[in-house]
DNA sequence: GAACACCGTTCGCCAATGGAGAACGCAGCA
DNA sequence: TGCTGCGTTCTCCATTGGCGAACGGTGTTC
């Protein structure tokens, strides 16, 4: 591994984490090396456009990195997905979650339309989450095709919760279930007092790109809920898939 | 300058770019490096999520990259500019355009709604433009420090049509009438046949973070456009500015 | 079906360079 | 005016980056 270009992505990784702008004296510390090694470190960062210098020494993410986050394969759907997220939050009434597989089995959030209820559930763009706890991660796995699958499902399921999915029987199972259904649907496997509903999104190839989710509170989800949401959530989903599928843009 | 790291920002700069999955052997191509060092890089930046692997060795861009482009400071203004460009575009029947300036002397576009007329702006998330031949650049530079704007300004102004402002004097003056006005207004400075009305978005320290656009092609653009424009702009560049105010996050 | 061509990957070597430590310069403060 | 805390610069040695060459797998061609 190379140690000048990781010791360079910790130093990204630390300033994403921090969200303003960082002396160089606490990026040394924080990475561990010397001012000076970081020092250079954050020039050459500075030099792309990376990282971008205040006076006086104190560094914070330049534009550039999130122009190399637009680029990510996968997120251009974003942009298109965004006015149906809008309509799907205005006449559910909850927030609406966009997510993508990641990593194998993790569920990485890239937008997220919050709710305007007083109570409601908090989800950070670019946050992450096992796929096994979240609706949005079971809507994925669940039409993935069983060879991906079954690279990436991990040995062991954390628990989260008492009500989270741990063995691997139960999971495939859940996910058979969701596919007939056509959505998946947890309460409390990620946070007991939380439950939500998730639809596939499909790119133009056919392929699970992501995933549409409403969630709510607990207490929220009754019998009107479970009947409304989500078949909301479904054409929702479907809409974007349609968009993909009649303007599939070079990724998707 | 760290070989290094600055070669590992090559590579993700290329695979931005390519906003594709790559065969190894076409990176070493671009980067002019030997496949044995290109591998190395890949390996690395796969490790730390920057980079997934497909099977057969492609690469391309991961999550990782687009969760840290949303830790740039300025960004989080994103998702809670979108609702307001909505209505802003829904209620004006052109597009709306969300941009920063970076770097000195560029204006980034942050966001985009995309206008619903058949002849229509066509703007990139992430794409760069100097700043003095866009309204959202004159409106963000109107704003900026006197001593900021000194630091900035380039020796010369390039050209892009024969409408654009080449020089200082004209160039300073203009920004004076922009902010006597409160809005900035271009016509055919960036492409002959197109124009804009920009206003200013300030975050909570009282900064400009950004200008919202809406820009039209030029045939549209008349008495009446002049009219309803650059007010519905302005307004909602303020109600982008008054929610930062009211619940100014970690960044703004 | 065998030989070939074309990949991505691994190996081993040598020099370039990365990173530490110390010295420097410049603030702000007492 | 001296001190303290910062960012920056300098110098030097071991590390390791990057190359060329060899390997191994895959798909193609005759």
């Amino acid at each position: 591994m190379l140690a000048a270009l990781a010791h360079g992505l910790d130093v990204i990784e630390f300033l994403a984490g921090e969200r303003k702008p960082v002396p160089l004296g606490a990026v040394a510390a924080a990475i561990g090396m010397s001012k000076a090694g970081i020092h250079r470190i954050l020039t050459t960062l500075c030099a792309r456009g990376f990282v971008v210098r205040a006076e006086g020494g104190i560094y914070s993410l330049g534009y550039k990195a999130w122009e190399i986050g637009w680029a990510v394969p996968g997120v251009q759907l974003v942009p298109r997905a965004v006015p149906v997220m809008q309509r799907l939050a205005g006449s559910v009434g909850d927030g609406a979650i966009l997510g993508a597989l990641d990593a194998g089995f993790e569920v990485v959030y890239l937008h997220v339309i919050e709710s305007q209820q007083a109570v409601r559930v908090y989800i950070d763009v670019g946050s992450r989450l096992p796929a096994h706890v979240t609706a949005t991660g079971l809507a994925c796995l669940a039409w993935l095709p069983a060879e991906r699958l079954q690279a990436v499902l991990p040995a062991t399921l954390s628990a989260w919760t008492p009500e989270t999915i741990t063995t691997r029987a139960r999971l495939l199972k859940e996910l058979v279930a969701i596919k007939r259904r056509g959505y998946a649907q947890t309460l409390g496997t990620f946070r007991q007092d939380v439950g939500g509903v998730a639809a596939p999104i499909f790119g133009a190839d056919g392929n699970v790109v992501a995933a549409l989710c409403v969630s709510s509170p607990r207490y929220r989800i009754d019998a009107a809920w479970n009947k409304r949401i989500p078949g909301a959530v479904m054409s929702a989903a479907n809409e974007i898939t349609g968009q993909l599928h009649r303007d599939p843009r070079p990724n998707a």
